[in-house]
Order: structure tokens, then C-alpha cells, then sequence
DNA sequence: GTTTTTTTGATTTACGTACATCAAAATTGG
DNA sequence: CCAATTTTGATGTACGTAAATCAAAAAAAC
């Protein structure tokens, strides 16, 4: 049986009242005496049923989402699976609030976020648009004992307590093997369609590729990079229009949102030539593409993961527990049209 | 805040008792009177709260791991897993006991799922090995009212709950694929390693291997597999003599274990030759081998995700509550060298 | 040594559920 | 209609912890 307050109160020869103090870091207990409890909790090998704690003191997890109001695909799925995780609310007793604020707006999630020492919510994970001032505002939240998760987008050089993502770095690695590779010997010209460049997992991503374009596969350059602001039409017409100008295009490597636009320009364009492309995340599209062999790779972040993991992370800092890191790693997808769930 | 016993009592009408009676199938309760409260219990949205109610019971889940007493790293590699699963029992309020039974021995494996009855277990995870018995003793658990998931190896056409595993056939199509397309035109022979194809899992790999193998890249022959068992000496032997005697190998599929051997093969026989291999498992010497290029892509199956799995769907299915299906699916780990974890 | 302050103990209630007991009410059988 | 039986209610205790109160003891200050 693990030891209940009741042992460590009788092991180190105090009330159940000290122990409590002592537990719940609450004044009025001597130094020596606090010692002595805590020697016996260690010795004890006491750990607290956080079950019956929680239940005692009523607790909820009061979270808070924050994401950017972008409509592509991906952000449309994270939501869905935070309304999804939310359902399950009760179970878990969190408290689940999502806070949209406009894309790429430093100002404006700065404020959110100072909004929120207000709130006192008991976590927080957010979409971080990589920003000084943003670096800032969850620093000074760190300071003060919140919280904070990094979701999708890190915030490197930040105080954030983690990041539940993938490492885009290593994504924009493996499209490049994975692309050079399938090319085989081939030589010829990679076209790169990415959201923005202002967007970190984007510059991210690219700088990965790049290098290991550069390292291992001499012979495939890059052009220059198109950018597409994760909008379809966009993406469409910047695809189709570099097609027609570039024949020595034999690779593509879209790494940023708005594929639907690409898939368009590539059965358009590419009906007589042989392409290899690499595409980022599985939604309808890219899986239909997948399937009728217009796309040969998706790297996918599965979003589910992404936001279970950030609540289990949320919950665990609140309460001072250890997290399992294995478990809270956010592997980067490989589909091939064999292994699609 | 959601509703408790006492609201559901308010509610229906009934006493305390009365809930308590319906709420754990206690008998004593007119139909009528149950079918109230159960009405209550639903337009209230009652949720019973497990963390209170495996307080009250001082619940725990007794849960019972099979697993085979072969020693290569995967097995290895699980059964720390397992430990370390051990280790967060007191949190989790799980009691985990792990039995090694003989490998492909279906008899040892049915007598101790046999004794399994009497012991009274609140969940069982098995290593299954693929045999009618093993499969009928697996079926007569469950209708004991036993929760049980296969685990690594699945138990088709039983009744077992759930299968913490990878898609074996998808995994072997997914090798095909990508030994194919690395090989880009390449004519020439492919030489396949297995354990055993006894194994289902093993048999499972190389059927989804061939089949995307004949479909799709007629150019490469597939030459008769060679059976490692396993260990790493026989595995070495095998392909070294393999590599020796036929100078059109140009690829290599290893999907057992015993990786080692292979490894060391690859390094004496085909310095002055490009071979493309892609092996199973991520382990410190295929790790290494990836990165010195001598393997060039890893698919994996992530231990630690499926021991942890199969403890929440035992623990789920054992409270009749309902899995999160998509958190549960164990996916097929693709590592190049930019990947790696 | 007395007063003040700090520290400790003893006790109680609560959280939401499980489970047991005993009495009261309702239903059924004859 | 009475007795036997079934169904229901009322109540209490327990699980492990949190949090509060008030009294008692110990330590510190004068």
C-alpha cells in the first residue's frame, strides 16, 4: 500500500495538521520541523494521489488556447481537435478557452497574453508568432508562474516550459532527402512553395531543405522561393505560372499551407512530365493527391497528438509533475500512399 | 459544474441508494425506478467520476503482460517499457506483472493464459503468436469478461479488444516503396531478411513487400527470403553469403531483427557496391548504421507508445470507458538520418 | 518570569463515489 | 386482507487529501 499523510504524520512524529503545512507550503511550520516531515515523505517514498487532492480541493485546469485565425486546413483541424479535447473536459476537469487573435500579429498576441495574468488561467499554449515582443510577454508570464506551451510554432530563446510540435528543421531535412533521393540521378531545378517566409516553421523548414540540398544533392537547385501566403488561389497561380516558365522543374517541395492551389497547378501543368513532389500536412487534398500519384510524399504533424500532448504538459507543470518526455515528443509523419491511416 | 449522484437523485426522484443501486448494477431496483434514473442520468449528462469512485473502491488494475523470452533489442526494449510503465504504478494505480512465455510456442502461451482465469486480472496484454489454439484460448477471456489487446503482434479473426501494433502489411508496402523508389531505374535483385516465417507479423511484412514489389517495380526481383531467426550470427552469415554469391544484389530489406549481423555483413562484403537497405527498428546499431549510410531509411514501431497504449485502452475498457481511437492508432515510424529522434 | 508571538495539535468538514445496514414503504401472493 | 417479499429510503463510514478553526504548547522577546 503507498503511504497516505497518515504515515508520513506518524513517521515523523507530528500532526496531520504539520504535514499538511508543510505539503501544501502553507506558514507556521518551525525549520527543523519541516525537515523532519520532509525526511520522512523521502524516506516514505510518499508521492500525493493527485486524484484525491483534486477532488479535495475541487480543482479544475482552467486552459487557454491561443491560436492565429487563419483559415487553411491545418488550423481548421488544430481547432477541431481542441473542440475535440474540450468534450472530454469533465473527464479530465479541464477548463478549455480558445482565444483567436489575427495571423502574423505580434501587437495583438502580445496583448492577449497580458491579458491573461488577469485571467489566471492555470496553463496556457499558444500558436507563437516568433517575435521579440512575444518572446517578451511569455517570459514575463514564465516569471510569474504560469504555464506556457509552445504549439506548432516555438518560440526559441523563450522561457516556454515546452514545445509541442515538430522539429521543422529536421521536417525541411527529411523532405530533401526524401526528394533527392527519389530523383535518383536526375539533375534539373526543385521548385519551393512555402506560406511566408516571415513565418518561423516556414524559414525553418527551408533552411533544413536547403542544407541538405546543398550537403548531398549538388546537382538539383533551388528556385527561388514562391510565396504563397498559405492561399490556394495564390499558390495556384505562382505554381502554374513557374511550370510554364521553368521546363527544367523536376521536384517540388511545398512546406507551407494552401496545397489545394498546388495540386490544381500540378495537374494542370505536369500531365506530360514527371515530377516528384514532397508536400507538408494530410488533409482531403493532399491524400487524394497521395493516392492518384500527383504527390510521392506528405510530412504531416498530426495535430491530435499536438494538443493532447500540450494539455497533458499543461496539467503536469501546474501540478509540479515530472512529464514523460518519450511520450510528449511530436514525430514528424511520413505518408507514402501505403501507409496512410 | 457537472452534475453528481445527489443531482441525478434530485432529479429521478429516488434516494441516494437508489442511484447508487442502478449506477452499479445492484439488484433491488424496480424496473420502472431504474428506467427513471437512468433517464435522469442521461438529460443530465451524468458522467460518474472515476478518479472519486476509485477512490471510494481503492481501485487498482491488475494488468498481466505476455511477452515472448526472446532477447533481441526490440524485446529487449519493450519489456523496459514495461518496467518503466512499473515504475509510474503508484500514480497510475496500476499493478503490472509481466510473464515470459517460451517464442513461438502457442501450448506454453495457452496454459498461461489459462491460468489466467483463477488470477483474476483486470486487463491482459499479449505478445500473441499466431495459432488457432492461442487464438481460442484469447476468445474464451473475453467472454470471461476479460479486457485484452494484442500487443507488437496482432491475433486476427479474435475477439481480442484491441491490437496495440503497426499495420504490418502497410509496413512492408511502405518499404517496398521506398527501397523502389530510391532505386529510382535500377534493375537488379532484392535479397529480403527475416526472422522467421512462422511469425505473423514477419509473414504480414514481407506479403505487403511483395505485393507493391510485383505492382509497381517489376525491375526488381525479389530473391528468396532468407530466414536469420533472429540472431544477429545466423543473419550475418545469411547475408554475407547471399552478397557473396549473387553480384545483382542492388537492395536489401530486413524486417526482423538480429540487425546486427546484417550491419556487420553490409560493412565487410559491400564497400565497392551501392546497396540501398531499409531495416526494421530503431536500435543503437541500426541508429548507427543509419547515420554512417549504411542503412537508408528505418521504419520503427515505437515501444514505449504501444505499452503505454495498451495500458490506457486496458484501463478504459476494464471502467467501460470509451478509447480515443485516434490517440491509440501506433504509427509506423519513418527515420532517415534527419529524423532521428 | 511574564507577556507576546510563533509553532503545533486536535478536530471537523468537504470533495464525489462506493458500500453496508436497517428501517420503512410498496408490492405481491395467497 | 394479512403475511411474505421486494423495493426504496435514510444514514453512516470510508477512500486520501485540503482547508479551516481553535486550543495548547513551545519559543522568543521583554
Amino acid at each position: 500500500m503507498r503511504p497516505t499523510v497518515h504515515d508520513i504524520a506518524a513517521a515523523a512524529g507530528v500532526s496531520l495538521a504539520t504535514v499538511d503545512r508543510v505539503l501544501n507550503q502553507r506558514p507556521g511550520v518551525r525549520h527543523v520541523t519541516r525537515e523532519k516531515v520532509e525526511t520522512a515523505i523521502r524516506e516514505l517514498g510518499y508521492v500525493r494521489d493527485v486524484a484525491a487532492a483534486n477532488l479535495a480541493k475541487g480543482r479544475t485546469y482552467p486552459l487557454v488556447f491561443i491560436l492565429p485565425a487563419s483559415d487553411n486546413s491545418f488550423m481548421y483541424g488544430l481547432n477541431a481537435e481542441i473542440r475535440q479535447a474540450a468534450l472530454r473536459s469533465p473527464a479530465e476537469r479541464t477548463d478549455i478557452r480558445t482565444i483567436e487573435v489575427p495571423a502574423f500579429d505580434p501587437a495583438a498576441l502580445v496583448s492577449v497574453l497580458e491579458g491573461l495574468s488577469q485571467e489566471k488561467p492555470c496553463g496556457i499554449a499558444l500558436v507563437a508568432t516568433d517575435a521579440p515582443e512575444v518572446r517578451a510577454a511569455v517570459d514575463r508570464l514564465v516569471r510569474e508562474r504560469f504555464p506556457i506551451v509552445t504549439l506548432v510554432s516555438d518560440l526559441t530563446g523563450s522561457l516556454r516550459h515546452h514545445y509541442a510540435g515538430v522539429d521543422n528543421i529536421a521536417a525541411g531535412r527529411t523532405a530533401a532527402r526524401l526528394l533527392g533521393r527519389f530523383l535518383g540521378r536526375r539533375k534539373g531545378e526543385i521548385a519551393v512553395l512555402a506560406g511566408s517566409m516571415l513565418v518561423r516553421d516556414h524559414r525553418e523548414r527551408l533552411e533544413g531543405f536547403s542544407a541538405v540540398m546543398a550537403e548531398e544533392f549538388p546537382d538539383l537547385a533551388i528556385l527561388p522561393v514562391l510565396e504563397g501566403r498559405d492561399d490556394p488561389e495564390v499558390a495556384h497561380m505562382l505554381v502554374a505560372d513557374a511550370l510554364s516558365r521553368n521546363a527544367g522543374i523536376i521536384g517540388v517541395y511545398s512546406l507551407g499551407a494552401g496545397n489545394r492551389g498546388l495540386i490544381r497547378a500540378l495537374k494542370e501543368k505536369a500531365v506530360d512530365r514527371i515530377l516528384t513532389v514532397i508536400a507538408h500536412e494530410l488533409t482531403a487534398h493532399t491524400r487524394a493527391a497521395l493516392i492518384d500519384n500527383t504527390i510521392d510524399a506528405i510530412l504531416n504533424q498530426d495535430a491530435g497528438h499536438e494538443v493532447r500532448s500540450a494539455i497533458r504538459v499543461l496539467k503536469a507543470k501546474a501540478d509540479g509533475l515530472a512529464v514523460i518526455e518519450a511520450q510528449e515528443r511530436i514525430r514528424l509523419d511520413i505518408f507514402l500512399k501505403d501507409n496512410l491511416p
